[in-house]
DNA sequence: GTCTATACGGAGATAGAC
DNA sequence: GTCTATCTCCGTATAGAC
């Protein structure tokens, strides 16, 4: 009588499952916690207000996710482990990196400020951008400097965020500039400095004026200038001579 | 009566200044609440904990500080200030910079890996270094983390922060990158880009590591490795050719 | 100017009905 | 499993004596 309202196409009454509704409710209650979060921080964040922009109960949260840390954890955690789905078009730059270097026509000069318009050039430009793109999104920005303000509490979520960055950005490329070496495209006796030094100063450098400059969008134009500077530099530095 | 117990070399009683009371009282307060908020965040500090560290009372701090935003703001802000006056060796190795460089053996050759060991070489290996020693020393890294995790609450701090660094660190390295391209010592055709890649493979590699490992000790092998390694990056891409 | 004592609200967390 | 109502404590800020 009234308890069953919900009717699927043939009239036939829909029993949601429980199953699905506590992981929708679950999902509601991370979804208004990493808004807080964000919003306000650790300590500022109140569950009262989680409570509210979920539209559970505070009694459902504390049952599910027993205390303000851990639910903090687990919310952070979550996003950070997926949050780099979206740098999927970088993969296919770096397999750029790897096949078609050397076959282009003067991929190793590196004229500094010059135009080397070599294959290996185009991919490295392209995953430096891909990431930059990503890494510099205004949510992933905010995510990071809730990180680092809360590091110290939290340790455990700078580590992850290290690791994940470093395991999706950093390897592959460290991987990649040691194969160009071996096959002698590249002159690169370190590679894991090397991928560090050419993340910097094409990430980094737009990455820095972001960190203090919350919700601004990154501009095109200036990331593929600072992109394609910052690779231009590297190849000088480490192309054959 | 004992009212008078502070006496001076020649058994003169000290009266002690009551506005010299009063900057020490302040001082102490501000010192507690750095401490504190270093500590504990913005939020999680508490007026309490400051008021026992401080040793004066809370309605003094109050008094004097009206209120914790402002009491936030005045001491983070204080102490970015001053925070650089360690780095003044580095306007030493800036002028080594505008004075001698040209002078050098092979200054400008830059061959990537190799070990130019011109005076313009030493005098940005030493300018980025002793940046480096400085920016990444616990407490300034950790009012870093402090300042970008409090950036969407206290924008002011944010824009302090870049503007300070800016203006000591990269602003004098600009105009001597200028200086050295218009004198034909390097090839720089945009040196506020430039100067930020410069500090972004010396300062910023390292810089990254320590911002999500907190408490750490920058090595001084280390630091020296990679900032040579950007430095001969930077004269492999700018360097006249 | 500086202290003690306190007002007042909001925090995180839980008990118990359903 | 989920809700309502509540417990308890600690937060910022201030009033008033000295």
């Amino acid at each position: 009588m009234g308890t069953q309202d919900v009717l699927d196409a043939y009239g036939i009454p829909v029993i949601p499952d429980p199953a699905d509704a506590a992981g929708r409710k679950r999902r509601s209650i991370t979804d208004a916690a990493l808004a807080e979060f964000l919003a306000e921080g650790y300590s500022a964040a109140s569950m009262d207000a989680i409570t509210q922009r979920s539209g559970v109960s505070k009694a459902t949260i504390y049952k599910h996710f027993g205390s303000k840390e851990r639910l903090f954890l687990a919310v952070v955690g979550g996003v950070l482990a997926q949050s780099y789905a979206d740098a999927e078009p970088a993969d296919a730059a770096l397999a750029d990196i790897g096949h078609e270097a050397g076959a282009g026509s003067d991929s190793g000069t590196g004229t500094g400020t010059g135009t080397g318009t070599g294959r290996l050039r185009v991919a490295l430009v392209r995953f430096t951008t891909d990431w930059a793109r990503v890494l510099l999104r205004p949510d992933i920005m905010a995510l990071r400097r809730l990180v680092i303000g809360e590091i110290d509490r939290f340790p455990q979520l700078g580590q992850l965020w290290y690791r994940v960055t470093y395991d999706r950005c950093n390897r592959p490329l460290v991987d990649a500039l040691a194969a160009l070496h071996d096959r002698g495209v590249l002159d690169v006796p370190d590679p894991e400095l090397a991928a560090r030094q050419l993340l910097a100063t094409t990430v980094g450098v737009p990455q820095l004026v972001h960190t203090f400059a919350p919700g601004t969008e990154p501009d095109e134009d200036e990331l593929a200038r600072v992109a394609g500077s910052g690779v231009d530099l590297f190849l000088a530095g480490y192309g054959r001579k």
